[in-house]
DNA sequence: GCCGTTTTCGGCCCGACTGTTTTCAGTCG
């Protein structure tokens, strides 16, 4: 009988199915089931094989018959003979081929019969020498677009997103404090940082008693099993397939180990260098003063910095950016938190993609503590989302104004996420925008012009009298699609002097603006406004991951306008 | 393959744009 599978590999499991199923020209039905499947699987938090063995996997929304029996087969023997049909008919290296942008499995599979490519460097070599460009329906251009999706694909390099890891290392430390044995309990690490990737967890516990500490944790269910275990340290790894360590110290050091965990590698190397130059030696477990040879413990992170003539810095600012010369000069950012946004300006509705009714979303943002919110669904060139032309937007903001007059608590506002069309033009007539309360400008299309027409289009949506925000300014996708070619300075000036806002967009796999992109921003003098670009009524919750993202930019509350009561809000002006 | 106050078959968010082309695959949220 093979061990129990952790979740990751059942989820790889149905992932794989569903790409093999696509490259045999499988009807596109079946593959959405099992890609339906395996997201919901992949969201589940302790283990699917326990689960399984209970019967209890058909009350999961998209398991059936068929996944369920495939699940139990591969539990039972390892194996599942589907899968072993269709791997034994392509080679595997065609599957990461089909998940590069650009890419998809009838490409991938013609490649491999047309020019016998079977992976990625065999791609890549053939984009250089020029092979495709002979091939039907490619040209020079393809070639050119798939050495930058290979490039891109490389550098991702096994990093996760950090929104969709901090709930999970949440738990843990959330699990760790609940024990006997703790006294103090925190994720440090890029984590911690805020940074939007991350590679693994970092769990720093104080404790007297380390071994009763790892027992414990070793039990945790969302743990698929340990790896090594010494006095103090453990490495195990999650269902999810993430690394975690956790370090164990005695409580008087507790400070000195989250410090030295938190990083960043840069930060520490230069507090260090300053802590010298101050007669101090800064290590994982005390502050040494190097002329009487005292070593001192600190319980807290802030003892460490006091020790060595600095006020405390945020985690967020440790990445060696000008952070310990703006402590000791007492010039440190009076940063942004959650409860300074009062209103959020993105929100999307089942008019178009979104997912819930206007009055979901609306209730989903008053329980959030929102005291405005404005509806800002897809106009009418983003057809796949139903997007809205001058009707329906007419129809909709009756629908929202009406809803605003019975419903205390919150006040709804008009607006639109109108497309920056690939010309520059604005996919709806002034006569529309003019109508409402807010409307912010993206681009959803055309993202490899050259950085010339991307600015073009950048422009004229400033220079529009109604457009008062630029949507998820650069179009990175985290890990999967390369900023467009902006300037970001030029942007950020032309938004200064439009008076047009910049976003920092909540999605987890967005986070755009970046954090240093936001810090340059508001150096050249433009104004933030932090959105959710909601989707769910619990899409709110992802406006703490703005707030890092910009608390990484050294971004204070005074340059945010969404931070400001409705009527100042209102009162901004475009220049 | 899943689902059902559309219950055991027939739906499954749906249309313009790009790069390459003369009919289409892939992408956008």
């Amino acid at each position: 009988m093979p061990s129990r599978p952790s979740n990751a590999q059942i989820v790889r499991l149905f992932d794989l199915i569903s790409d093999y199923l696509a490259l045999d020209g499988e009807s596109p039905y079946p593959l959405m089931a099992y890609e339906r499947a395996s997201r919901t699987l992949r969201d589940y938090p302790v283990s699917i094989a326990d689960l399984a063995s209970r019967g209890g996997l058909r009350e999961l929304p998209g398991i059936g018959e068929a996944i369920e029996t495939k699940v139990l087969e591969f539990i039972a023997t390892g194996e599942v003979a589907k899968l072993d049909e269709l791997r034994a008919k392509y080679p595997e290296g065609l599957l990461e081929i089909m998940h590069l942008p650009g890419v998809g499995p009838k490409t991938a599979r013609h490649l491999w019969e047309a020019l016998a490519i079977t992976n990625l460097d065999e791609l890549k070599l053939a984009c250089e020498r020029h092979a495709l460009r002979g091939l039907p329906g490619m040209g020079e251009k393809t070639e050119t677009n798939m050495l930058r999706a290979i490039a891109t694909y490389e550098a991702r390099s096994g990093r996760s997103l950090a929104g969709a890891v901090e709930p999970q290392a949440a738990k843990f430390v959330e699990a760790l404090r609940a024990m006997p044995a703790v006294i103090s309990a925190d994720y440090a690490g890029s984590l911690r940082r805020r940074r939007s990737t991350i590679r693994d967890i970092d769990l720093v516990v104080a404790s007297a008693d380390p071994s009763a500490v790892m027992d414990a944790f070793a039990a945790l269910p969302e743990l698929a099993g340990t790896n090594e275990r010494g006095d103090t340290k453990l490495t195990a790894v999650t269902h999810t397939e993430l690394n975690v360590d956790l370090r164990i110290v005695p409580e008087p050091s507790y400070g000195n180990l989250l410090q030295h965990l938190t990083g960043s590698a840069g930060h520490n190397v230069a507090l260090r260098a300053y802590a010298q130059r101050r007669g101090h030696k800064i290590c994982e477990y005390n502050v040494e003063h190097v002329a009487s040879g005292r070593q001192i413990t600190c319980a807290t992170e802030a003892e460490v910095y006091e020790l060595v003539g600095l006020r405390y810095i945020p985690p967020e600012l440790r990445e060696n950016q000008g952070e310990i010369e703006a402590s000791e000069e007492g010039l440190l950012p009076d940063l942004i938190e959650l409860p300074d946004v009062r209103g959020d300006l993105h929100v999307h509705s089942d008019w178009t993609d979104g997912r819930a009714t206007i009055e979901d979303m609306a209730l989903g943002a008053l329980e959030h503590g929102l005291e405005y919110m404005c509806f800002c669904d897809h106009s009418q060139s983003l057809a796949m989302a139903r997007g809205l032309g001058p009707d329906r937007l007419a129809q909709q903001m009756e629908v929202i104004r009406e809803l605003n007059t019975r419903l205390p608590g919150i006040t709804l506002l008009c607006g639109i996420e109108v497309d920056i069309l690939a010309d520059g033009r604005l996919d709806l007539p002034d006569e529309s925008l003019a109508q409402l309360d807010f409307v912010t400008a993206s681009i959803h299309s055309a993202f490899s012009q050259p950085r010339a027409q991307i600015m073009k289009r950048m422009t004229n949506a400033m220079q529009n009298p109604y457009v008062r925000s630029i949507g998820h300014p650069t179009g990175r996708l985290l890990g999967r699609r390369e900023p467009y070619d902006v300037d970001l300075d030029e942007l950020a000036r032309l938004a200064a002097e439009t008076g047009t806002f910049l976003e920092i967009n909540a999605s987890y796999d967005r986070l755009d603006l970046s954090g240093p992109a936001v810090r340059r921003a508001v150096e050249l003098g433009a104004k933030i406004v932090i959105c959710t670009d909601a989707h769910y009524p619990t899409d709110f919750d992802n406006l703490k991951y703005a707030i890092w993202e910009g608390r990484r930019g050294w971004l204070e509350a005074k340059d945010v306008v969404n931070t400001r009561p409705l009527s100042e809000f209102r009162a901004y002006r475009k220049a």
